[in-house]
RNA sequence: GGGGGUAUAGCUCAGUUGGGAGAGCGUCUGCCUUACAAGCAGAAUGUCGGAGGUUCGAGCCCUUCUGCCCCCACCA
């Protein structure tokens, strides 16, 4: 039956009716099957809170690629989705909607707060992965998943107390960074620092016994409160006589001792350094060193505290300011100097991180690291691109322990309980029944875990761990890991160690890294800078074959990328030529061509036939290599460069001939290049791929169960291919001598090919009827020896044989010469090249022995070439 | 302070084990040629950041310098 293709490809209709089709036939589902190998992908789950982004898209994207790429190559591919709970990120959004109604979380209580927090979840949690179905993701929606579902919350507890008894877990009392703003702590890896000015205030200490005084510099007055020593470098001549003495901190009158600890720069500022171990991670440590006591002057929201005395109540900054003001009224103010200095801040909030001692858990990892180096040394794990490879042993190399309990409702509650009789902690699934001290009351922790602990397990957790569930068995570990290179501390390599540490495995196989989508500026896309694109708004105007296409061509793997509309057009545009290129065909009935026989295929069937095949194998070589960008091009090329330009052109005219014998072969041929080219296509641009091939047959087979081409040494013609090579070069000729003489395109002109050897004779004349086509040609006509007069024709030369064009009146014998000479400039420098080449005794010597034989071919055929063209140019008059 | 990246056509960027510099967009010229003007045919444009080195041969490997970007980091 012979089917046709609307004028125009209608995306819209197009793409939603497609998915809902492959939904329903259960394409992206997977079940294990021990018959068959698996290949996994768990998505990084997107935050609830979330719209998708371009991040998301380029993300979703990739994955989509990589598991139709190995659907159609025959693996039990998974996809599996879900989404983050994303504890602080809802828990704010819940809050700021309470606030609107005069409400506070704490006046709500927290089991009311978690119901708010799940309805909001159930009602707008979906939107994300709906988006992700706009953009064609095959995922098995099936076997969606939600870090905060049951089976996930499990996993949760069951690694927590798992790693507590290991020791891998432990309470302590230690300097965690506390975010004011949301009243939570937040790991090393959430602080961000940003440089700001500020100010370096150079105040005194008086020494004890009238001894003087002892000048320092600070950029946090207000910690003053909580000074417990003052501190020199012990090599510092200027104050070795002052170490073991003590100054008075005035205001709130405490004796601190002045001590020595290389920690001090004697270059920095005065050289003495105030200590202030509950506030400051440095001094915090040097406080552990000598033994000093530890007073905290700061309430969670940033305000001072009882220990700050006079300022309590007030906020820093006010306390600061009211600090300089008293050093002032005391004469212990030296002066004010501006100073530029790192600053911690929340990444989520902005907000200026406060180093605080609190008692909080923590997982420790210094044990938890080496397993996950060893699996990156020893090639167990595979990072792409590799760079990303040495940033990851950095990070594991300097790994510091890892605070996970966070003051928040919205997340993992941790599995530990206190004995309100005497304190102790119990952790598991449940309170125990009694206590050791025989107490039989107890409460659980507060506090819920960090986000990530539970993205940590997402690999596993999602397939039913610690069930030892069939797909656990045959899905673990997953295929690859597909994220953007900003989350590899906060998630990769905490999936690596928690794989590692829990399953004994990797997570994942290859963790592929993409890079950021930035703006058309080159700038990161913000909600404050305004300039975020909306993938939907994309996919409206333009389909989600084309939002892919543009994100994917032209970006290499971990490489940020720029958004621009005229990528998304010109993606669109290639869309438009497939579709016409298929719609050509169609014009065609191809279904009844099956049968044509191999032996018409004609010299321009077999070159395009084995530029598929080669195709096919170029493709599949940088898919596995991740080398996506590189794998559409190519194919886009194909499609266009030499499907569309060359050869639909050069079998026109055996379509429109219904006599033509070989009509059935070149529609074949047609059809067989197309399908090749839509399956290559397919993981890219799935939509229309999917609704072309849909039209190239009866039945309804989809590209996804479809085949994917495989590299066939039968396909190979060399033969045939070089003769291509030479009708094109002619006829490329020919478009070039007709431009430059000016001869319109409607002016049909005879051609003559003159050669000496009839086998180029021979080839021209059998492809006539493509050949003059493409070169607008009336008449083709081949000879041995030129013989009409040099003076009316305009002469190109390919390599055995020059052709004529008889261009009477319009020859200038002086252009025609001028245009000879630079071809004949151009072969001597080519010549010169090659001999200079095959006269280096080096290269002759050392160079592969093939590119020796091709170096002297090329030479032979220029020596040969430029000799045609000495010949044109002594035949020209004058 | 440590680590990493990058420098290639006017712009954005490819260039996969070293073997004659590429694409897209833009520019210029000519075409509404019955799949496609969202198109076709053609053209121009590069001391591949600078300097050394290895090699028969370097955009690619090594050293060094310069510019820009990113990540990590406790200079009060």
């Amino acid at each position: 039956m012979k089917k046709e293709l609307a004028k125009i490809y209608d995306f819209k209709a197009a793409e939603d009716k497609i998915y809902a089709a492959w939904l329903e036939k259960g394409y992206f589902h997977a079940e294990p099957d021990e018959s068959r190998t698996p290949f996994t992908i768990v998505i990084p789950p997107p935050n609830i809170t979330g719209q998708l982004h371009l991040g998301h898209a380029l993300d979703g994207a990739l994955q989509d690629i990589l598991i139709r790429f190995k659907k159609m190559q025959g693996y039990n591919a998974l996809w599996l989705p879900g989404c983050d709970h994303a504890s602080i990120s809802t828990e704010v959004k819940i809050t700021e909607a309470l606030a609107k109604e005069g409400l506070t979380k704490e006046q709500l209580g927290r089991e009311a707060f978690l119901r708010r927090a799940w309805e909001w979840k159930e009602e707008y949690g979906g939107r994300i992965l709906t988006q992700f179905k706009k953009l064609g993701c095959a995922c098995d929606w099936a076997r969606t998943r939600f870090t905060l579902d049951e089976g996930c919350s499990r996993a949760v507890r069951e690694v927590f107390i798992r790693m507590y008894r290991d020791g891998k877990i432990y309470r302590g009392e230690k300097l965690i960074n506390w975010c004011p703003h949301c009243r939570t702590t937040i790991s090393d890896a959430e602080v961000e620092h940003s440089e700001k000015d500020g100010s370096f205030w150079h105040l005194r200490y008086e020494i004890e016994n009238g001894g003087g005084f002892l000048d320092f510099a600070t950029t946090r007055p207000e910690t003053i409160l909580g000074d417990t020593a003052i501190a020199v470098n012990p090599a510092d001549p200027r104050y070795t006589a002052l170490v073991g003495k003590s100054v008075n901190v005035p205001i709130i009158d405490r004796k601190i001792p002045i001590i020595a600890d290389e920690y001090v720069d004697t270059e920095f500022g005065t050289g003495v350094v105030k200590i202030t171990p509950a506030h400051d991670p440095n001094d915090y440590e040097v406080g552990l060193r000598h033994g000093l006591p530890v007073i905290n002057v700061m309430n969670d929201d940033g305000t001072m505290n009882q220990n700050a005395g006079k300022y309590a109540g007030q906020t820093a900054s006010a306390c600061r300011s009211a600090i300089i003001e008293d050093f002032k009224g005391l004469g212990l103010f030296i002066k004010e100097e501006p100073i530029r200095h790192a600053v911690g801040v929340h990444e989520r909030c902005g907000g200026v991180v406060e180093p605080l001692i609190r008692k909080q858990w923590f997982v420790a990892m210094e044990e938890l690291a080496k397993p996950a180096i060893a699996a990156y040394t020893e090639k167990r794990l595979n990072i792409v691109p590799e760079r990303f490879g040495k940033i990851y042993l950095n990070w594991l190399n300097n790994i510091r322990d890892w605070c996970v309990s966070r003051q928040l409702w919205w997340g993992h509650r941790i599995p530990a309980y206190y004995c309100a009789a005497c304190g102790a902690v119990s952790v598991g699934e449940a309170a125990p029944e009694k206590c050791a001290c025989g107490g039989s009351s107890f409460s659980q922790d507060e506090d819920v875990l960090d986000t990530w602990f539970s993205s940590a397990l997402w690999p596993f957790s999602t397939l039913g761990w610690p069930e030892r569930t069939p797909e656990l068995k045959y899905f673990y570990p997953t295929s690859a890991l597909v994220t953007g290179y900003d989350i590899i501390f906060f998630w990769v390599i905490r999936m690596v160690f928690s794989g590692l540490y829990n399953m004994g495995e990797v997570p994942f196989k290859d963790v592929f890294f993409h890079g950021i989508i930035r703006d058309a500026e080159g700038r990161k896309m913000s909600k404050s800078l305004g300039n975020g694109i909306d993938p939907i708004e994309v996919i409206d105007k333009y389909g989600a074959d084309a939002l892919r296409a543009s994100l994917i061509a032209g970006a290499s793997p971990g490489s940020d990328s720029r958004f621009k509309w005229e990528k998304v057009e010109s993606a669109r545009n290639f869309l438009n030529k497939l579709w016409n290129s298929a719609r050509f065909i169609l014009m065609f009935d191809t279904v009844g061509q099956a049968g044509a026989d191999d032996k018409l295929l004609k010299i321009e069937d077999k070159w395009i036939l084995s530029r598929a095949n080669d195709l096919a194998r170029e493709v599949t070589d940088n898919l596995n290599n991740y080398e996506l960008g590189v794998s559409i091009s190519a194919v886009v090329s194909f499609v266009r460069d030499e499907f569309c330009d060359w050869y639909i052109e050069m079998v026109k005219y055996r379509l429109y001939n219904d006599d033509d014998q070989s009509k059935p072969a070149a529609l074949r041929t047609l059809k067989t290049v197309l399908v090749s080219a839509l399956k290559l296509l397919h993981p890219f641009i799935p939509f229309i791929t999917e609704e072309i091939f849909l039209s190239l047959q009866d039945e309804d087979e989809s590209l996804l169960t479809s085949k994917w081409p495989v590299y066939d040494e039968r396909l190979r013609f060399p033969k045939e291919a070089g003769s291509v090579d030479l009708i094109k070069a002619a006829v490329k000729n020919i478009r070039g001598v007709r431009l430059e003489m000016n001869v319109p395109p409607s002016k049909k002109i005879k051609v003559t090919v003159v050669s000496e050897k009839p086998e180029i004779r021979e080839l021209f004349s059998s492809s006539e009827d493509f050949f003059k086509m493409l070169s607008n040609a009336s008449e083709l006509e081949t000879a041995e020896i030129f013989t009409g007069n040099p003076k009316d024709y305009a002469v190109s030369v390919i390599p055995g044989a020059s052709v004529y064009l008889p261009l009477s009146g319009l020859v200038d014998a002086a252009k025609e010469l001028e245009r000879l000479s630079r071809e004949r400039d151009r072969l001597l420098s080519e010549i010169k090249r090659a001999e200079g080449k095959l006269g280096n005794k080096g290269f002759t010597d050392k160079a592969p022995r093939p590119l020796i034989e091709e170096e002297l071919a090329k030479l032979e055929k220029y020596r040969e070439m430029l000799a045609q063209v000495e010949k044109r140019i002594e035949a020209l008059p004058g």
